[in-house]
DNA sequence: GCCTGAAAGTAACGCGAGTTACTAAGCTTA
DNA sequence: TAAGCTTAGTAACTCGCGTTACTTTCAGGC
């Protein structure tokens, strides 16, 4: 019967700040003892008795840890910060949600911090640096550097200090390790589709030939017309502006190319946008989508793709699965994994939906 | 020529921890007057010299202020916290970019915890609470409570606890101040928009009835008919799922209820998939839109508004302003202003574009 | 020549925890 | 019965910084 009874009157939990001094006092213990009690630390021993009555006096007091000064005594914060100009931009905002999501359910936090990065090495570089140093200030463990276009980037110097993982983008110095989309083999999985439905003759439309997707999908689409015995003939493919007027008149040019007889009989658009001017291009010439012509789109833009008519297939980018990949490799890293420029590929799976 | 060389060799910087400590030893002052010189504190004095030699010192150093450390001593974080849905469906995730562009520009940083509240009260309030909790353990010094469509909801108990803001959502209780979206002045506008294009027999698709949004914009579609001496007829209405197919429906059964000759010349979607959907349903009658029959959205969904051809006039919904006064609202609270259910409207504006 | 007041700092305590080293009591075992 | 080992717990230091109260020096004023 230990039941030292304090003296303070119960229900009085003061609106601010109970302390752990609050809570030993309570339970008449040392504050000691409910630390290890709180941290479950099996190398001390403490009797399952005051165990309880600690635990007692955590409810009674409506104890609530004060997660900044467990960080400071502890020296881990279990804090990520992101910097992105996701923020800007949300076009890849699925990056962010699912780093968040994956942070969340291991207990972390993921402190956001805007960058305005427009091209790599930007005229914002200053701002960027600026976020970074604030992300540091704030004792992040590590970092993720995300991008919302698939490209090659420089990272800030102090991004240096702790581990940091790039999420759609790669680093130019190839230095960091790094997280991007299949494109390849996105391009493939596409065109392999069209090839199974039937289709041979696959028009292509293209985006600016310069950027890593453009690059990627391309050879991709080549690479399943290989396995098929086919090529691809230069005349199927139109590129334009990443609009849908840029579809529209990349679809236009290449079916106006041929006589209807040898119209290719489907459209494979590099980008959703691109793929809702293309629909336009080809209802405006009285043709049915997927009869006459099967049109698969990429990027799965929800908004486009699911409430096209009919729905778009397309190829979608993992973004999610890439932001929490990003924190999973981050997790590693700061638990002493050591860092490398690693690359890994995240595969860009097919939906199907009624465009083929 | 006070020019103390210290011992320590220069651009070492250790790599992890340099402290107010070591600025103080390296400057050959004590660490208050760095403390005091950091926080430009004009009440202690310090004379220009030694100012100068701790600014050196932090530089040589790279002396990086510890926020955490900063907060538990001073006990205030400049750290709010957002608790939202929007992280697992992001429709308004522009909420978020606002709140977080408007914190960051006032130094401070927005925590996000996600909620799976589906419905008020819905059966994840657990969650929900846990997720409230997290945030009160870091310590933040106000809460903003987001959702991703305009409805009333309950708040855990504990965000009572510090000042609290509902974004885009109203308090049940009726306790807490809100901002949400001035939905009467946005049905208004748009019919006012058409009026002025010089329709008079406009058709509406509407919503789901019984939601916020659906009541206020339909309210300020009668004001804006009032206004000009019309009344809205009933059979004008129809109304259907939110979603493009629904949209679709709704406009051909408010289309082929009329002859071609008193048929409506304009629509007005309550949310842009609708938009989508009758874009579909005047086209296949071989109608063109502005032409035969204009059309005005709501909800700015940027993928599908800028994107439709013709692109769509809409009503946006202004979440990211939203975010923001979210965020300035909580920081006059924390400042100190008192707490009062006070609602605040946010105007909705009308992107022109060329459906009308 | 002594007192006063401003200028320029500094010592020491507290914020809310984690952590190490140490103590005191009870129980074995030789 | 004394030495030794558990068991149960605590005192004291640390983390990096804000803040209050106190000290020291020096210039003026009477």
């Amino acid at each position: 019967m230990a039941k030292t009874t304090s003296p303070d009157k119960p229900g009085t939990a003061r609106q601010r700040g109970v302390t752990m001094n609050d809570v030993a006092r309570h339970a008449g213990v040392s504050r000691t003892a409910v630390s290890f009690v709180l941290n479950n630390r099996e190398d001390a021993s403490i009797s399952e008795e005051t165990r309880v009555r600690i635990a007692e006096a955590v409810q009674a007091l409506g104890y609530r840890p004060n997660a900044g000064a467990r960080a400071l005594a502890s020296q881990r914060s279990d804090w990520y910060g992101i910097v992105t100009e996701i923020v800007t931009a949300p076009f890849a905002v699925d990056i962010i949600k699912g780093a968040q999501d994956q942070a969340w359910s291991d207990g972390r936090f993921l402190l956001i911090a805007p960058s305005d990065q427009g091209d790599a090495a930007g005229p914002n570089q200053g701002m960027e640096d600026a976020a970074v140093e604030k992300l540091l200030e704030q004792r992040v463990e590590g970092l993720l550097y995300a991008a919302t276009h698939h490209r090659g980037v420089h990272v800030p110097r102090s991004a240096h200090e702790v581990p940091t993982v790039l999420v759609n983008c790669f680093d130019l110095d190839g230095k960091l390790p790094s997280i991007v989309p299949d494109e390849r083999a996105g391009g493939r999985v596409a065109v392999k589709r069209l090839l199974t439905a039937g289709h041979t003759k696959i028009g292509v439309i293209n985006l600016d030939p310069r950027i890593p997707a453009a690059v990627g999908r391309l050879q991709g689409v080549r690479e399943a017309l290989a396995d098929a015995g086919l090529e691809l003939d230069p005349e199927l493919v139109a590129a334009g502006y990443a609009t849908a007027d840029g579809g529209y008149d990349a679809a236009c040019q290449i079916l106006d190319r041929y006589p209807a007889k040898d119209r290719p009989t489907a459209l494979f658009c590099l980008n959703d946008r691109m793929a809702m001017g293309a629909y336009d291009a080809i209802k405006e010439r009285g043709l049915a989508i997927p009869g006459d012509i099967a049109v698969i789109g990429f990027d799965n833009q929800e908004l486009i793709a699911a409430y096209l008519r009919p729905k778009l297939t397309t190829v979608a980018l993992p973004f999610e699965k890439m932001g929490a990949l990003g924190v999973q490799t981050l997790a590693a890293l700061t638990a002493g994994q050591p860092i490398t420029a690693n690359q890994q590929l995240v595969d860009c799976p097919l939906l199907e939906r009624s465009s083929v």
